[in-house]
RNA sequence: GGUCCCUUCGUCUAACGGUUAGGACAUCGCCCUUUCACGGCGGCAAUACGAGUUCGAAUCUCGUAGGGAUCACCA
């Protein structure tokens, strides 16, 4: 049997961390299998469902490279299959209408939920004998025996049959709801195994009955754990970013982001197989916690950061110049990219490189911080010492070094008493990468430049 | 409230019924060092609680507490 996937979410909110995770996990399990992984949106609430969400969606996925092996699917677009499912459900006796109006509808509801019961509409037994159009279509749902699903995940979970409302599965506008769409639209793309958010575990039990009423083949299901937030709640706007695209606009690689996220609930022996490219070979659903995971940014931090020191320089100059739409001269590039390795050492997202990109790109770059004028106005003298001293250096590392040890003796000081002062004049900044390697990359002219500026 | 699920260091997690309960991140200390860092070495830190089964329980059973999900003409 070909393993079928699929990732269905409603455009309604942005792609949120836990979403990407489960397109990833259906992704993963697709690939390790040989198998196909689709994705669908259901959109079945036209008023709810907007072009942003779903522009959203597609951003997510294509930045973390879980695309669809084929055509997207919109729900949307399948509801007459919906609609004849859900008549031929009628015909068959599985399904009835139903005509209760809403204030009815609403003391059904007080009554069921004091009692404990799940609603069953009075029109259940009743020989239809109404010519109003104004009706729902509800799912017939068995009155007694259990219902077990064996969840990959959960593992086999049973409920009593008695506790099952008879959900609407056609609205009154005649339009399909989720619970009978998604079924449909599964059936209709065989899906093998459906791998979603713990949120839709009680939903199993009652589309299962569905598929049952239609002799179809039940899906393999595997539920897997919500993600919370570092406070043990949902995880929602409170906690940062509520749509993944955005971690990309923070500078984080797709590559870390699918790391992280693998470890909210898989696990593996090995560091190493958390990257996407072994997981794609090693992903089992067994393997998965049935406890929700929090969230935690320093760990995705330090997974970032690990995965930048690994990248190429012309990678990470490639992600940045892209982010910031900055247009570099070769000269610019050179030198952003010669700093590149420096940063890497304390960094955790490459946009933290921004913060220092003026005194890297910008020849003309002049101190503004007023403190820092004091300083360079104090020290005066001895920054054009030093910068007389670098001009007649011959310009390596290694020469650069010497050249500022020999002055540093000659005049009896430490380098402590130069180094934030060359910081200041050249950066701007107290604290920045090693001083040889900004003086070096800089070059002379620059250099010289900076350090004989009159403030 | 009904139903279902969950509970191992602060966090993510590992551990055929037999381990000094392991690792990673975070944190703290030391070393290195011209700043901030990187790096190296080391420390702190957990089986929610209570019974039971067993020679032996993080692991199996029951109870308690806490947390989560869900109960729409949303998905």
């Amino acid at each position: 049997m070909k393993v079928i996937t699929r990732f269905a979410p409603s455009p309604t909110g942005y792609l949120h961390l836990g979403g990407a995770r489960t397109a990833l996990f259906n992704y993963l399990f697709a690939k390790k299998n040989n198998g196909t992984y689709l994705v669908r949106i259901e959109d079945t609430d036209i008023k709810r469902s907007t072009p942003e969400a779903v522009q959203a969606i597609h951003d997510g996925l294509n930045w973390l490279k879980i695309n669809s092996s084929e055509e997207i699917v919109y729900q949307s677009k399948q509801k007459n299959k919906h609609m004849d499912v859900a008549y031929k459900l009628l015909e068959s006796n599985f399904a009835y209408k139903c005509y209760l109006n809403p204030d009815e509808l609403n003391a059904l509801r007080v009554k069921s939920r004091e009692n404990g019961i799940p609603i069953k509409s009075p029109w259940r037994n009743k020989v239809i004998n109404n010519n109003s159009k104004n009706f729902v279509i509800r799912l017939k749902m068995p009155l007694n025996g259990i219902t077990t699903i064996n969840d990959m995940v959960q593992g086999d979970v049973s409920i009593n049959n008695e506790i099952l409302d008879d959900m609407i599965i056609l609205r009154s506008d005649k339009t399909p709801t989720y619970m009978l769409s998604s079924v449909v639209d599964d059936f209709n793309m065989g899906i093998t195994h459906i791998i979603r958010g713990n949120d839709h575990f009680n939903n199993a039990f009652r589309q299962i009955q569905i598929i049952k009423y239609l002799n179809w083949d039940i899906p393999v299901y595997a539920h897997i754990p919500l993600i919370h937030g570092p406070d043990g709640t949902k995880l929602s706007k409170r906690h940062g970013a509520t749509n993944v695209y955005d971690y990309h606009k923070m500078g984080y690689t797709f590559e870390a982001m699918c790391n992280y996220m693998l470890r909210l609930g898989w696990s593996t022996d090995n560091e190493l197989d958390y990257d996407i490219s072994n997981a794609k070979s090693l992903f089992s659903l067994n393997k998965i916690n049935k406890s929700p995971a929090k969230f935690d940014i320093k760990k995705l931090n330090n997974i970032n950061s690990m995965y930048l020191n690994s990248m190429h320089i012309d990678k990470i100059y490639e992600l940045i110049v892209t982010i910031s739409e900055l247009n570099l001269s070769l000269k610019q590039e050179v030198r952003l990219k010669s700093l590149i390795p420096e940063f890497l050492k304390r960094i955790n997202v490459y946009t933290e490189i921004l913060d220092d990109i003026e005194w890297i790109i910008n020849e003309d770059f002049a101190v503004k911080n007023e403190e820092h004028l004091i300083k360079l106005r104090n020290d005066k003298i001895l920054c054009q010492e030093i910068a007389e001293n670098l001009m007649q250096c011959k310009w390596s590392k290694e020469e650069i070094d010497t050249s500022l040890k020999e002055y540093l003796r000659k005049n009896s000081l430490k380098f402590n008493q130069i180094g934030p002062l060359l910081r200041i004049a050249l950066t701007g900044k107290t604290n920045s990468p090693d001083i040889i390697t900004i003086i070096y990359v800089l070059g002379c002219e620059i250099c010289l430049k900076r350090l004989n500026y009159n403030y």
